[in-house]
DNA sequence: ACAACTTGGAAACATTTTGGTTACAAAGAA
DNA sequence: TTCTTTGTAACCAAAATGTTTCCAAGTTGT
């Protein structure tokens, strides 16, 4: 599928016009995320960076452009095609002021609204973020964070590297001296034994404190891999 | 007037709707070149470069979407509006997947088209103020100053072309390396550790005495990353 | 099963790396 | 010159990383 990786947030709070607008982006497949209202989109903002968003004008709480308006405030410059049900032109106008790029009344021909999404993309230049997942865990390349669960998890650059390089190699035990040329490069002379021990339990701390998701179990006599 | 020297092509062959076109849009200080067939476009696309298109589909000779379709195969790359008096799905697709990027319907509100022609010349990169704002930050690119909350804050040159770059990548760390070629250029022999280091921090002194607003915070072992 | 041995984990501590602060010097502009 | 801007150096603070020690758990041989 030619659009995967492509991310698209909708903001709707008609439950039935939500799902229409899920349904048809995902058999372009674009990768949909739906939300009812604007809570909890700011936090997902933090986390994920989609490349276009559709929102209705017309939410409970604040008002769409008002959110739209914030968001380009904060430096958000994704994009953004409204909806609404109205018509009017004053609701038109401050639509585009507030920051939006397009703007379709519903009931909305679905044809139409992928083709201005595709046109919208094409214009702006997608910015797919590199971002590698591997089961709860999202580690983005570009901003150098990690999120696990959705909530964000503070590393290291040592200990960044040290997961990328596990989530590169899954299921597969990955041994000491591998890691040390992978991580650590080939000029650390001087290596203690102890030193990959603790930089990975201070890995395994970090990602799963409790202990439960098991990520990164040893390999007795080998060194560790990632499950 | 702000939008001067912005030009804007339209072809539309019924006379009375070119000249509403050309009022509108002179109104807002465009300039406009109509023309009422695309004959002699292609001569003057040679010798002009318009920012954005207005095209009639229902032309007289070569139909409005097959002459944007074979400027774009010409490599021209302008946002193209396409007006048409027919509404039927197949036309709207055509003009679309054509090289269009918005569709409008005559008779159309001319209060819309102006708004979707701002979005379009915003969304394409042309600028039609030299101003860039982020969060409470306006900078002014061609009197170089910065207002931060509205008040005016008196920055180098140097920080001025610093908070520029940051500005242009928010949301991510920029290295050191990254900095120093974009603002201090490669020709910059024995850089000194620190000169980065000194010159952000005089630069987050001056955007923000406090700190309390955390626009640029450092990214340990990277560099540093505006909010 | 048991002791002897090997390996990994935990915690405390030490070292190194990196960023911040300040003062001052050099370079450049008015 | 005089003022401003920018770079350098020295020093401090904070964060990351490495080392050590001790203990727990797994492995092996008897």
């Amino acid at each position: 599928m030619e659009n995967k990786n492509i991310e698209i947030v909708i903001i709707e709070d008609e439950e039935d016009v939500l799902e229409l607008l899920e349904y048809h982006l995902q058999k372009e497949g674009y990768d949909v995320m739906g939300f009812l209202s604007t809570e909890n989109v700011e936090q997902f903002l933090e986390e994920e960076n989609p490349s276009l968003m559709i929102v209705d004008r017309n939410l409970p709480g604040t008002e769409g452009s008002e959110f739209i308006s914030q968001m380009r405030e904060t430096g958000y410059e994704m994009p953004v095609i409204f909806l609404t049900a109205r018509d009017k032109e004053s609701d038109l106008e401050e639509g585009f002021t507030r920051g939006g790029d397009d703007y379709m009344t519903k009931p909305f021909n679905p044809k139409e609204l992928l083709l201005r999404v595709a046109a919208l993309l094409k214009r702006s230049g997608i910015h797919t973020s590199d971002k590698v997942k591997y089961r709860d865990m999202v580690l983005d390349l570009q901003q150098h964070t990690l999120t696990v669960d959705g909530k964000p998890v503070d590393l290291t650059n040592l200990e960044f590297r040290l997961l990328h390089t596990f989530i590169k190699n899954p299921h597969q035990p990955l041994d000491r001296d591998f890691l040390r040329d992978e991580v650590w490069g080939d000029d650390s002379v001087n290596f203690h034994d102890k030193t990959i021990n603790v930089a990975m339990n201070r890995l395994k701390k970090k990602i799963d404190p409790s202990g439960e998701k098991e990520y990164i179990v040893p390999v007795w006599g080998i060194g560790y891999k990632l499950n």
